[in-house]
This record gives C-alpha cells, structure tokens and sequence, in this order.
DNA sequence: AATGAATGAGAATTCATTCAT
DNA sequence: TATGAATGAATTCTCATTCAT
C-alpha cells in the first residue's frame, strides 16, 4: 500500500486526536476550528464526528493520554518515598511529564474553568495524585522528625508551585530569551532550597 | 439627563472595558460575544466600536489598569527591602494585587498565547517589575553572607510559585471544597519554608 | 425612497413570514432551507434569526395568522346559527377560510404529527373552534324536535369531512384535471345532503 | 446459519422497505435518516443503497403493498355493489384498509405534493379505484329511482370525506382524549345520515 | 453481494463589524 | 456621537451516497 499522508499507519481516531492536540493548542478551544483539524489530521471534515460526537468530545478525548500516563505513575508513584533520592526522582520525573504534555496541561487548566468535569478530572485524576506522594513523605518524616513540624498541605503544593512556575517561564511566557535556564540545574536548586526549609 | 444605570458618571469608554472584562473572564476572549459585553455596558453594540476598533482592540484596552497598578507598585517596591518584615509586607501587598485582579490575570495569561503583544506586555510590565524587587533583595542578603549562595532568580521565581499555586488553587481549580486554605497563614507558612531554605 | 424589492413597505418581519410561507408550503418544513427563505425574503440569511431564534420558531409563527382569522371568527361565528341560512352562510364562510389559507392549513396539519404544541393548537384553535357553532346548531334542533336524534359530534365532524374532501382534492391531489368542481354548487350541494340526512 | 433477527426468511429487501415504512411513518420522508432505516432493517447502510438507487425510489417503493392493495380490492369491489348491505359492507372494508396503511397514506399523502409521480400513482391507483365502486352503485340507484337526483361525483366523494375525517381525527389529531369514537357505531351513523340524505 | 468507513456538500445558527439614521 | 438593524462569512454538525474490501 502506498500512502504518504501521516495516517498511514496509525489510525483515523489518532490522526484526529493528534491534529486536535496541535490545533488546540496553538488556537484554544474556541479558536480552533473543525475544519482545521480535519485538514490536519488528513481526514474529511465529516470524519471527524464519526469519531466523536461533538467537539466537546473531541476535547475530553484529548486528554485521555494524561490521565492514562498519570494512572500509571500513581500506581508507581505510590510505590512509598523513602528518602530524599526518591523523592527527587519523583519530582524530575514528575516535571518531565508535565513538561512533555505540556500542550495538554494549558487547554486542560484552561478549559476546566467553562467544563466542570474537566475540572473534576484535572482535581481527581492529576492534581490530588501528583500531589499524595509527596504529602505521604512529607508526612513521614515530620512523623520520623527529620523534618520540623510544618502543614503538609502546604509545603506540597508549595514545592510544586516552585517547579511549575518554572515551566509556565518558558512554555506560556516563551521568556528564555530573556533568562534561560537550565532544567536539571533548576530542579536540584529548588529541591535544596524547599528541603533546607522543611528540614530540621 | 438623570441616568440611574452605571454609565451615568463614568465614561462610556469605561462601562464598555468594565463590561468587558468581566464577561472575558467568565466566557473568556472566544466565548464572549460583544453583544454581551454591550448589554452589561448598558451601549449599543455599534457603540462599542466607537472606541474600539475590533473586539481584540478591546482586549489589550482591558489589560490597561493592570499595567497601571504594577506600574504604581513598581515605584513603591523599587524602594529596597531591607529586612525579612518588609519583604513579608511586599509579597503579601503583591499577592492581594493578583487575586484582586485574577480575572484580568488569568485572561491575560491564557490570551498571551495568541497574542505576542499581550505577552510582552506581561512579562515585561508585570513579571520582570514583580521579580525585580525580591530579586535585588535576595541579592543583598546573600551579599551580607545572610542568605546562602543560592542562584536569585531561580529562587526569586520558585518563591513566586509557591505562592501562585495557592491562587491557582482556590481559582482555577476551584477545589476549596477538598481543602481550604487560610491565606494570611499560608503565606507565613511558605514565607517561612523559603527562608528557612535561603538562609544560612 | 427608491426601494424595487418587496419588503420596501412590508416590514422585514413579514417578508420572512411570507417567504416561510411560500417556500414551506412547497418543500415541506424540512425540505425548506433558511438560506431559499432568506433569498425570497430578499434578506440576509442571518436576519431571519433575528427576528426568529431558531427554524422551528419560524414555523410556529407562520401560523398565527391562521389563529388571528379563527379568533376574530369564533367571536362572530359564536353569534347562534338560528337557521338553515345562517348555517349555510356560516359553512360556505368557513370553507373559503380554509381554502384561503390552504398552504397553511397543510403544514399545520402535517406538521402537527412531529410538534405537540402545534398539534394543541389545531386542535383547540382551529378545529374545535370551528366545530363547536355547528354542533350547537344541530343541538338546538334535535332538541326542538325538527332534526333526527343524531349522535351530534359525529354528525358535526361528518359535515366538516365532506366538505373538506372537495379542499383535498383540488389542493392535495391537484386532482382537477379528472373532474372539476364548482365550489358554490358543491357546497350547496353537499349541505343539501346532509340536511336531507338530519331531518326528519 | 440460523438467523435470529426479522431478515431471516423475508428478503433483505422487504426488511428495508418494512423498516423504511415504520420510520418514514414516525418521521417523515425529510426527517428520516438511512442509518436509522439500516439500522432498523438490520442492514449495512450501503446496503440500501444495492436495492435502491436513492432515498427517493425507496420512497416510492414504499407504496407498492397499497396499490396491490387496492389493485385487488378493486377486483372484489367491481363486482356490483347492489344493495345497502353490500354498500356497508364495502365502505366498513374500504375503511379498515385506510386505518390499517393509514401511515403509508399519511405520507404518501403528504409527499405527493413534492413528487408528481406520487400524486399521479395516489389518484390513478388507490382513489379513483376507491371511489368507482360507490359512484356506480349510487348511479344504479338514482336510475331506478330509489335516491334523489343528486350529483353522483360530488356525492360519493362526500361520503368518504364523511369517513376520513374520523380517520384524520384520531389519527393526525391524536385528538382521543377529547372525543372517542366507537369506529363500528361511527361508521353506522355516517352511513345511517348518508343514505337517508339521499335516499327520496 | 454486502459492508460500513469515509466523504463533502449543505444545513442551521452565530457574531464581529458596518452604516444609514 | 450613538444607535441597532442588517449583514454574510464562518462554524459545527448531518446525512445521502460512494467505494475499497
């Protein structure tokens, strides 16, 4: 068979999804049209609500892979943090998967504010579940008193406040022109300074 | 003429970014229409165009108060932090300043995407001026041998973050009902991790 | 003012109307497109939606002429048919209001199977309405002894049903062609039936 | 293979023409879809397409069982009607086979004003065939001087329309929970108010 | 012969923008 | 200057029909 166009071999449903993520992404929601994700994905426009019902639908569907790659990580995320090298590596691994859909993260935020299920699925299914290991080692530490007597709460969302602020610098505000910085780096000196702050 | 609607003594030009700003926030750019803006303005559709050329025209207007605010703080905040109580004063003072104007914030965030104007806009009038102040601070104390050798604006960010997720917290998410948090308190609580991590 | 088309002194509200009318009347509500209603209106597509929110709204008040015609009879026609005459007069008047409005009628009725609220109104507006001088008049004459005793809604309804045939065939079936009938003579001729049927 | 659904043993093509009806019939020509008609018939949608060219021809399709119907109806009805008990025993016959297609005339009544090859089939086939045998037995009985010197065509057609109004009544009306009508009483009084109207 | 995925023309409806008053 | 009716391009979505398998 020859066939040049992207949907050789991956399936009509993903082109669709694929060229929905992009256009989504660089129009919005509302700014983007139908017809260009069909042009996109390679497909008639009709095509399109073959697969799914109504674009609203189409938009819920986009997030599917997030909440699959979250499932996933909860499952080893819960996997107890022992020690500040877990940790660590949680955290990396955590921000290399928001960095890595980060399309998906800023229509998933957006949008959740018109869509109340998208809201309860970025709570229930992304947010609390990133959030549950660290609050459980944070926990145990307090408990073990390693750490001093901070709120949980608190200091989780606060370190990740930290680490994602430093995705929205380059991924919303496009700002490494003015300073660019280096991802690896970042992640250690953020993990030093929230670490020199909750311990003893 | 005695007007007893809201445009009686404010300018036109008012009611219609007033009217405007509070349907951008609830619809959004795309979803609102300025029909509706017009009607909450108490003008004619047509009036609308009077003062602004086209409905993104509109847009950038409504941003104006913003600028002002970060512009009058600015100068305020140019004078130097001098010690851990003024630096608390500053990042609360800063704090209220963007949730007093979240609406406008979260537009001006989400809209940056599009629009190249409205993101140099932001980063250059408001992010950079929020920053500048902490960051010549933190500078200071590390100077003085206080604070750690850590890299300011990494720090300067991450502590912007931690606050930021609050906000987020509360209203994008919209997730009181999971947990509420006390944002006098939860602001010594991150203010006090950050130090506890900067210094010495 | 220079103004050739037809809605130079017919407000816009009525050229849709009229053009609703028409093209309904032709292809049927589904078959008729907003965009041929518009062109025969000699107005914007978009207008017709100003002055009706959706298609089906526009369905519904291309009838209320015919509900106008019935009301404005009703209260004439309520004045008691004291004699054959009268009855006569009445029945002839009402045959030319149906013939009149045919077109209408033929949605009204057709349409009346797929949207209750038009099938309420035909019938409490337009048929029991027409119905109801001549079941009085039959009443008032069994019970004065000069008519048979005759089950009344069903002689009633029957009346109706004759004539109404002679509308169907010339309107409906187009039918002409094969025999042409005079209208005058046939009502006369269909009363002269009936009454015949009725008496003693 | 041992087929469980309705295709088994009739051929697809009266599945479709079956499934065609009961949805033309509940929705109207316009308003039905050939998915749904697939689906109901328990067929692939292209498979319709293999039996009938277009939507329309199975339209017409449609009517055949009725003009067979009436085709031999006719055969039976030609031979004379010769007194008042055939004459009833003819109308109650005609009556129930109205009621019992009444669907499949409802639309072919309605859709012969847009196809002209309907409306020629409607007369030719299945009204004129209905009519022929009352007009004759009505001509016999005026020539021997039993029934007044009324005017046969408009007669005859009077009577059915004294019949299909009760048909219309509840049937397009739905109008049952105003006035029910026993059908087999009905049909005795309309023939009952009938002959004595033209009898001498 | 039968399928059903794909098509794309065409439907109703929305809305920023214009312009005569 | 302000109006708001009118516009028509653009949008989402439907569906009869085609065609490769």
């Amino acid at each position: 068979m020859i066939s040049e166009d992207k949907g050789a071999n991956i399936s009509r449903r993903e082109s669709i999804l694929s060229a929905a993520r992009e256009v989504f992404n660089y129009k919005g929601f509302h700014g983007a049209t139908t017809s260009e994700i069909s042009q996109k994905a390679g497909v008639a426009e009709g095509t399109i609500f073959r697969y799914f019902k109504t674009k609203k639908e189409l938009l819920l569907a986009v997030f599917e892979p997030l909440e699959t790659a979250w499932a996933a990580e909860f499952i080893r995320g819960a996997a107890e943090q022992e020690d500040e090298d877990t940790l660590r590596f949680y955290l990396k691994k955590q921000l290399f998967l928001v960095k890595e859909n980060f399309e998906l993260f800023k229509i998933f935020f957006y949008e959740s504010q018109f869509h109340p299920e998208l809201r309860e699925k970025l709570t229930n299914k992304v947010v609390q579940k990133t959030l549950a290991p660290v609050e459980s080692y944070l926990e145990e530490q307090v408990k073990e008193g390693k750490y001093r007597e901070i709120d949980i709460p608190t200091a989780a969302r606060a370190l990740f406040g930290m680490l994602a602020v430093f995705i929205a610098w380059e991924e919303v505000l496009q700002a490494e022109d003015y300073i660019k910085f280096d991802e690896v780096e970042v992640v250690e000196r953020i993990i030093d300074i929230f670490l020199h702050g909750v311990k003893k």
